[in-house]
DNA sequence: CTTGGAATGTCAACAACGCTGACATAACCT
DNA sequence: AGGTTATGTCAGCGTTGTTGACATTCCAAG
């Protein structure tokens, strides 16, 4: 199965798209996605959480203030899976929920200083990870590796992405 | 919680490691791996398959003839989950179960034809995914993306990552 | 040859987290 | 005002992970 491209644009380009290569490129992705989860995951086990609580944390997080909605959508979840999650967090006083004042029928999500803090504890182990990772493959290597990531994903999911980004940058 | 090194390795690097380059990365993982595994999951819904079965019948089309203690350790699941997913998919027909010849209670696995033909639907609709990723991003964005994915698995995934490497390398 | 340990498999129970269905309430629109 | 839409909650179910207990089968060491 080879690409068909014209002439490679380097030498050592020869067999840039074999199966070889991708089946490495998925393999190392579901590897990496391991290592990726591993840390936030030996945290959260045994406080009776686990990564879907992670994942509402972050994003709560990331948009305080945000709707149940937006974050299913986000997440990609049901209403239903998402409340379970978000029933938890809100009785063991991590996330607050206040209904919307324009709307009533939003709920508007934010941390407590208590879910900051586990947010805190949770980012800060991936971002060792992370750190250690970029530090280790050096700043080329990370601007190759968020490209592709990029191109992965579905349309939807890069406008979700890129959509976090404009509030930060 | 800035970083705290000292002068950066390079100009175009100042910004390298800050919070914000770290907490891009890993919101682009949590989407990529999203794409990464959506159109295998579209495949299996409704075969009443899911992602489990998916892992198993990859790796061992990756390793005929490998043993449910090996299979075990790579997909870091027990033997009791490992099971029933392979209970089904030997009943289906798709992964045959040969006991050992030298050791009789080792369970060597390996694809049918019909398992192989599914093998084959899932991993071309992966690697379309992934060859454009890869056209999309050009080679050095992909050599950079594999640096970063190896550079954030533990020691054991790596070994293991690595290992499936040799046998086709 | 017996016994201990390793590999495999089964049954049962449970937890996390997806899903659908049913339903209440709030807001919007005609 | 009344019907439709949007939003959120509760109840129940399925997949896939977990532990624990236990049977079986086999290799290997004493």
């Amino acid at each position: 199965m080879s690409d068909g491209r014209g002439a490679p644009q380097s030498g050592e380009n020869l067999l840039f798209l074999t199966d070889e290569q991708l089946r490495k490129g998925i393999e190392a992705m579901f590897f990496a996605y391991r290592g990726f989860t591993a840390d936030p995951d030996r945290i959260l086990a045994g406080m009776s959480y686990g990564r879907a609580h992670h994942r509402a944390i972050h994003f709560i997080h990331r948009s305080p203030g945000t709707t149940v909605s937006n974050l299913m959508s986000i997440l990609n979840v049901t209403k239903q899976s998402l409340n379970r999650v978000l029933r938890t967090l809100i009785a063991d006083g991590l996330v607050e929920s206040r209904i919307g004042t324009r709307d009533k029928r939003e709920r508007h999500l934010s941390l407590t200083e208590e879910g900051r803090a586990l947010e805190q504890r949770l980012s800060d182990a991936q971002r060792v990870r992370m750190r250690h990772a970029y530090r280790q493959a050096g700043p080329e290597a990370v601007a190759g590796f968020r490209q592709v990531l990029e191109a992965m994903m579905d349309p939807e999911m890069l406008s979700q992405y890129k959509a976090l980004r404009e509030k930060t940058e």
